[in-house]
DNA sequence: AATGAATGAGTATTCATTCAT
DNA sequence: TATGAATGAATACTCATTCAT
């Protein structure tokens, strides 16, 4: 990405997580990426639309958090646990712009755009999935793109709920973070 | 509800619904409620205030749909089943709505509000839990509460991929809706 | 016509003419007008669209200014008098104005509008026309309207010249006007 | 003229007169030009600037194309004729444009400028009255060069009329140029 | 001479909210 | 209660102009 793109990106993140969707200004994303009101339409045509530019921005950073933490082959449950992880951190970091974003989807009409951003994301979980399966860790008949898609939308509402109204302290965290654990590698009966 | 602020509260679904949270003002939904401007005032004291009124309605319906298909009595796995259909009709019909109460969440730091609201619609899913575990179809050790929180998390957000990417027919509603309650019941083990 | 529009038309006429097109901006008519900014577009839906009404006032004054120093009963040659000295006066105090106007024709699209507007004024000259052809003073077999349009033209393009290019002093612009006035009634040959 | 200031005035006058004054761009001037936006500015000061030469083309191509229909040795008649067709075939094309440069005559406090773009125009039709005036073909008690300016103020304004409000087919057009040629030979008495 | 990325001043328009009736 | 005319603060976006290359 340009060098300006992603000084107004990162700028954006922060004054968005910081003011809420309405309340931020152009100019004030300007201001914190250094450089000139009129600069910033070079680059993108509208406010809305560095949205998609922040939501690669935050896949590839978990993508990065993820893959530091975890140990390819480490059996399923660890691997798990790190991706739980990694997706308590990064809601936690940055719920707000998730909620943004995806209350940006809508209106956005782009859906393709959206999803080549999340492939990736996609693919690692997926990969880990296949492998689990090949060790038999994990029930074979699962299909891998579908339930990776369905683990990881597991995970970021189990740690909406928890930042969103639970939240109270550490070991409520590591409470959660178990059952939740518990729950997608037993399920509920 | 009085009869007017029900008039705005819904009249507001429509248009928030249609236009998006930004490009929604105050003049379309008194429109869409056959009262003046200064009318809207009387009731709520801002345009955002409207949004814990929409979350009444939505959970109102979500539960009134749910128990008009459900039958008490039945085996978990039906009464689950009735639970996903719910959600995911609920989310087709209303997907919009939820983003942008979810994004709203942040912004309004009335967190007690918004567990209140949402309180019985976790009661009723926490009895069926309870009542399932009393029968020994269900993990006794799970903490219901909790538990029913968790999984309707879980629906919402299969729900909301679906609606979001992958829509493409019946049958792939269907595929969906067997794997996630698959899924539930028995984890990925 | 309502008050305020009133009061926001004749704003506009004065900062319009002070400023020009492009440099007028709709906080300085409001401030003229004595309303606030919002007030400005319960009556207008654009800064450009006060321009008829700037064109409505104009016809007014015109028609205003010529009757009350015409006798309907006198000559011609008098009525014809009356007319060039309230054109070159119009043109003197609004010449700018009328550019304005000329220039936004083609823009506005809305022919029948200006038509309508200009009606009131054709139809004052067309009748003189019809007198002066019943008494004999005039070629009758010219048509009242078609010839109406002529003349005010005419008059208009000869003013305009006069105050754009040549205007000097008293004596050249009677030495106009009379130049004019022959030219009309003799022609060239 | 240099060709790129040519290659810029053309792309102007085609700009302006398809989208006005206000919303003629600078970058779009160039992009016609096939230039970049900062050569612009080594040909014209500024955005207004080129509006002088544009006059100067369109009174070179209204000279051109009367001296190539006329015939100077022709009666009057004739060459009024084709002034009139002249006249009304480059009103017909630009009189967008023409409103354009007239309503920036005011604001561009440059009359001696204009006064001698506009001179060679006057010129050319200022020899004809004088050769008819020798030829005693028109009053001899005409000035010469006043009576050129205000006929062309004459046919310019019987042609405005025409294409902005009346035009509605051929024989309209005949009739008119008809009727203005008539009124300027014999006047209306 | 030519370029085109960068600038930043400038403004029309919107719309939540108020308040006299 | 209800109205809706009036308010005026607030901001995305444009575009003429500059200047380092």
């Amino acid at each position: 990405m340009d060098d300006k793109k992603r000084a107004i990106t990162l700028s954006a993140m922060h004054v968005f997580q910081k003011n809420g969707m309405e309340k931020t200004t152009v100019s004030e994303i300007v201001k914190g990426a250094g450089i000139a009101q009129g600069t910033f339409y070079l680059y993108f045509p509208s406010k809305l639309s560095v949205m998609p530019a922040i939501a690669s921005v935050l896949v590839e950073n978990t993508i990065e958090q993820f893959e530091s933490n975890n140990t390819a082959q480490a059996p399923l449950i660890s691997q798990l646990q790190v991706l739980i992880d990694t997706i308590f951190s990064m809601t936690q970091e940055h719920r707000d712009l998730y909620a943004m974003l995806f209350a940006g989807l809508g209106s956005s009409q782009q859906m393709d755009q959206w999803e080549a951003i999340y492939q990736p994301y996609y693919q690692v979980v997926s990969q880990i999935i296949k492998r689990a399966q090949h060790n038999q860790e994990m029930n074979a008949s699962l299909q891998a793109h579908q339930t990776a898609v369905m683990l990881i939308g597991f995970m970021e509402s189990a740690a909406d709920q928890l930042f969103l109204f639970d939240y109270a302290n550490e070991s409520a965290v590591s409470a959660k973070k178990q059952t939740l654990l518990e729950l997608i590698l037993n399920g509920i009966t």
